[in-house]
DNA sequence: TACAAGTGTAATCAAAAAGAAACCATCCTA
DNA sequence: TAGGATGGTTTCTTTTTGATTACACTTGTA
């Protein structure tokens, strides 16, 4: 599965420019000459980053990207300035995840920035283990350990075994868990959570004494 | 037993941020304004990694470690470079281990980078013999042994053993294997890897009785 | 130039994982 | 307590992923 970015970049050669790159490099490039339809795209695919020209005609990129993040967009974003700009302002307005690049800029370095970002937001680089219980992550060896005894787990499992124990004690509905967990989203059916429920349960539990996993009936599971 | 970080920078504002968040890090961080006693210490002090900056008065940064790899240190460096240089020009300087980062850079990245270099330097014996269970790299003669059996080995299959062998225990998916092991990242496919891996499994463990190397289906391979 | 070693690529085969669907069980409410 | 809705379980099928093999390309050397 690819990294899709979303470029917004005025000008049109180097829009071209950075779509023929990125593409050569794998990414699944979308262009824009303006923001007027990025939103929609932001909230119908799963966009992994944005790079976003600063002096777009009418609006200031990191206005409108203020914008997006109101709304609860949280894409990773890296701008792109002018040169003469200063860059005391600059620094400030980048924010915890997100980068920028001076106009004119090498395109190597670009990429290298990219995939320094990408790796930081999708690969999640949480190691070390994490404990619930009885059950022990290795987030470095991918290995479950249930009371002491390593138990055989899958890579989807293992990710959903995961995202409860980072979410221990809340109420996780199945769309939420497509999303999180699956990634492809609406792709498949709720009915797949059910039965990758299931099959982790008989994992962490299959005596079925602990019950650490629990159904909330029209909602959907919690670890508990 | 804490990493040591040497970090020479002439802005003291940067360099008392930047001790400050790698000693909230936990590193053991030593900072210096210019490079007049560095080698003094690197000499008598166990020093994991160096902050370098390239731009001190006098001195180009890159040239001062030039000076110290000519007399056999070989300290890791991550070097920070100002914006406006040429990037062509940056990329050439760094060699193998080391990487660089360019102002203002990112608190974040900055510690990942660290760390991510310090993982592969520090258990990372560079002369001597590495063992692991009845193989016996070594380093010098580039040579395997296994069960006390001298085995050819081809550079390629030394490297990706060694790699694993570091990193016992731990899952490595393609995309680092082909950025630690093959150097040249993206150039290759993936299936590149699992024919590597055919050919060395054959090499270690003809007899497929072992298990030393296992698929974690999804992620990647690990040593175990 | 011819040969060999090393390694990447492509094609084929095999196995495992995960999804779909069917059917069963349970819960809830009228 | 009946029946619908929701979830669980099992089985079957599809999809994904990896192993293996054959072959091609490159490089160094006789």
């Amino acid at each position: 599965m690819n990294n899709k970015i979303i470029i917004v970049e005025d000008e049109e050669d180097l829009l071209d420019l950075l779509e023929y790159n990125l593409s050569k490099e794998g990414f699944d490039v979308v262009g824009f000459l303006n923001t007027k339809t990025v939103e929609t795209m932001l909230e119908e695919e799963d966009v992994n980053l944005i790079v976003m020209d600063r002096n777009l005609p009418g609006v200031e990129g990191s206005e409108y990207v203020k914008s997006l993040r109101n709304k609860g967009i949280q894409t990773p974003v890296i701008y792109l300035t002018a040169k003469d700009k200063d860059s005391d302002v600059e620094e400030g307005f980048v924010s915890g995840g997100d980068d920028y690049m001076t106009k004119p800029f090498n395109m190597k370095e670009l990429v290298l920035r990219i995939k320094s970002i990408l790796k930081r937001t999708t690969n999640t680089p949480i190691n070390g283990n994490i404990r619930y219980k009885d059950l022990l992550l290795d987030n470095d060896a991918r290995t479950l350990m249930v009371d002491n005894v390593l138990v055989e787990i899958t890579k989807l499992e293992f990710d959903l075994l995961h995202e409860f124990i980072i979410n221990k004690n809340s109420v996780l509905d199945r769309d939420y868990l497509l999303q999180n967990v699956w990634k492809n989203a609406d792709q498949n059916q709720y009915r797949t959570v059910n039965v990758a429920i299931t099959r982790l349960k008989e994992k962490i539990d299959p005596d079925k004494t602990k019950n650490y996993i629990q159904t909330i009936r029209g909602v959907g599971y919690k670890l508990y």
